[in-house]
DNA sequence: TTGTTAATTAGCATGACTTGCAAATTAGGA
DNA sequence: TCCTAATTTGCAAGTCATGCTAATTAACAA
């Protein structure tokens, strides 16, 4: 089970703004309502286009403005997954993803055998935050096409990624 | 303990691009010197940096390249994280890093308490790969200058960059 | 040693993503 | 309705990485 902790609503949002002495735009409040509910893990851009299609004329740089914003407020978290655009996920809950290397899809999982994870034993190191990113094949491309076939959403994968590969049940 | 499995060294290199008949030219072979043991997690910029002190004119475009084609027969790792540039890592073996989020430093970490991730029970995901990364100050940064200040080894640590802080004890 | 040739390098252009900046616009209170 | 500070836009610029091509060169043969 996945505890989400969701971004506030946008009506949350809007008192939110006011009691910040922020202004209510339109173009603000179209990004909270894209933005509630959202698991897709949209990147901005793709934000755009969505937003752009309800509010022509908006600008890409509002879109990163506001995100940014969301983020420093805490409604949304900045995952980057190392593959291109910065992802921004309502989901403030504490979570990982999972990176479908076929689809490029991304799913939100969670650590259900708590992992009791040690940097390094004489290190002394003050760890604050672990970042953990499954990479593997998402369930559909699992069944459907077994061929390595990349998909257009693996826009920007650097064909420098190398690739370990580990044995990992999954079930 | 960490288990290095490094990149071969300099004299099995030229071997290794001798049997695949590429050639040796004094460009890879100083990249080969510079990789060899290296565990500072260069960047391809900071590479070209030294390599250009040895053999000025050398072209950062090459560093790209060779850095490419090592990565590409194995010899050593790229490591996104999330921070900027990509790192090259030539320790293959099965090795975390911690990144200082005051200095920038990036350790080598291994995972003693080997965790048993799993992806989603219901989820079904064909896990490959599992990325794992540290971030918090490192012990130097932890003794020394205790207030928020970052060095300029954190460039293009983006704006956006939202904090999750976790408690996890390290020892 | 010299010649040949395919591989490699260097340099520049380009592309993806993101931020800085300044002028134009506008939300929200007076 | 008016004012003003906040916001949005649009464009320039910055970072990181790759594509492309002409010039160079390692490696082999004669």
């Amino acid at each position: 089970m996945i505890i989400v902790i969701g971004m506030r609503s946008p009506t949350e949002l809007v008192q939110v703004f006011r009691d910040k002495q922020m202004k209510l735009t339109p173009q603000r409040q179209l990004l909270f309502s894209l933005l509630h509910d959202n698991d897709s893990h949209p990147t901005a851009e793709s934000l755009f286009d969505i937003a752009s299609k309800q509010m022509p004329g908006i600008s890409l740089r509002t879109i990163y403005q506001t995100l940014g914003e969301l983020a420093e407020m805490g409604e949304l978290q900045l995952v980057d997954l190392g593959n291109g655009a910065t992802r921004f996920d309502p989901n403030m809950g504490d979570h990982q993803h999972f990176v479908c290397d076929s689809c490029g899809a991304i799913h939100d999982v969670d650590i259900t055998s708590a992992p009791r994870l040690r940097a390094g034993s004489a290190d002394g190191f003050a760890v604050e935050e672990i970042g953990v990113v499954f990479h593997g094949r998402c369930n559909r491309c699992n069944f459907s096409n077994h061929g390595e076939q990349d998909s257009p959403q693996n826009k920007r994968s650097p064909g420098l990624q190398a690739k370990k590969i580990k044995q990992v049940k999954s079930n």
